[in-house]
DNA sequence: ATTCTCTCGTTACAACTGCAACTAACTCGC
DNA sequence: GCGAGTTAGTTGCAGTTGTAACGAGAGAAT
């Protein structure tokens, strides 16, 4: 089948413009409301799932490049809200975890994060909401492997 | 259902790091080939299938900013793709188009667009490809309703 | 016609992002 | 245990992007 190229078909385009509005919507709320940028929001996310991990290790399940590790994790030093203890295991190395601010702003940004999400998703199943995601990690896993 | 936050299975994050994956690979390549960004490509496909577009048009058509498709165009009348004519019904407005070289561009554009998106889907059934179409514009219109 | 307001598009400046170079520390081979 | 090569993380610089102000033109009211 020869499809012709459109814009308004392209899968790849589409992925990018709902990922922005998406993206915007909520990079939005979290500036507004804590002033986090969301390389920020997903450091605090994932010390809050891990109690406490490299630089590397966090660059690795947040998807981002150590370098934006590096700058998110300053700032959230310099706020107070993040800890960087020596790694007695390599002496080049840290490890990140929440302080007690960091971890009372956590329980704030969660049920927030799920609200916002429950709110997008509304008109969504849970059958549709699995698909999305499993399509999604498909696409992902497509993309990286070439 | 109380759901408890993980990075992993917050959707908005999984739609985030899909579509860098993917504009990751589709803006690679055709810097790397045309030596186009994605809002130069966006334009040009665009003019494409429009023949002739004021910038305010382009803006609505590609979801981008008047700040970005002023500087993509001025790169593509800078390469000599696009040409600007006055617009007779507004003087501040013009109208761009693709000159033969922009078309000749888009010629070879095309092609390896279609491939490249067939590549990365070549995984997917149609009836799958159709639904994240739907499930993505669907949550694009969710995000806008905010 | 003149003024007031609004819109179109560009420009100027600031913030952010990413690469490449750097420092410090670890590993391995000898 | 010492030097070559690697790796962790940071920093400096350059290119990119976004915000906010701007000039020019259009439209509407008087």
């Amino acid at each position: 089948m020869k499809r012709k190229l459109t814009l308004d078909q392209f899968l790849p385009y589409r992925l990018s413009v709902a990922s922005n509005a998406v993206s915007g919507l909520i990079s939005n709320a979290y500036r507004k409301r804590f002033g986090l940028k969301i390389a920020e929001w997903r450091l605090i996310t994932i010390l809050a799932e891990t109690e406490r991990a490299t630089p590397a290790k966090l660059g690795d399940a947040t998807r981002m490049d150590k370098i934006a590790i590096s700058r998110a994790a300053s700032a959230l030093i310099e706020r107070g809200l993040v800890a960087a203890d020596d790694n007695p295991a390599d002496g080049r190395s840290h490890f990140l975890s929440l302080t007690s601010d960091g971890k009372a702003l956590y329980a704030e940004i969660a049920p927030l994060a799920l609200a916002t999400e429950a709110e997008l998703f509304a008109k969504f199943s849970a059958e549709e909401c699995r698909q999305l995601d499993s399509l999604l990690r498909r696409l992902e896993a497509a993309a990286e492997g070439r």
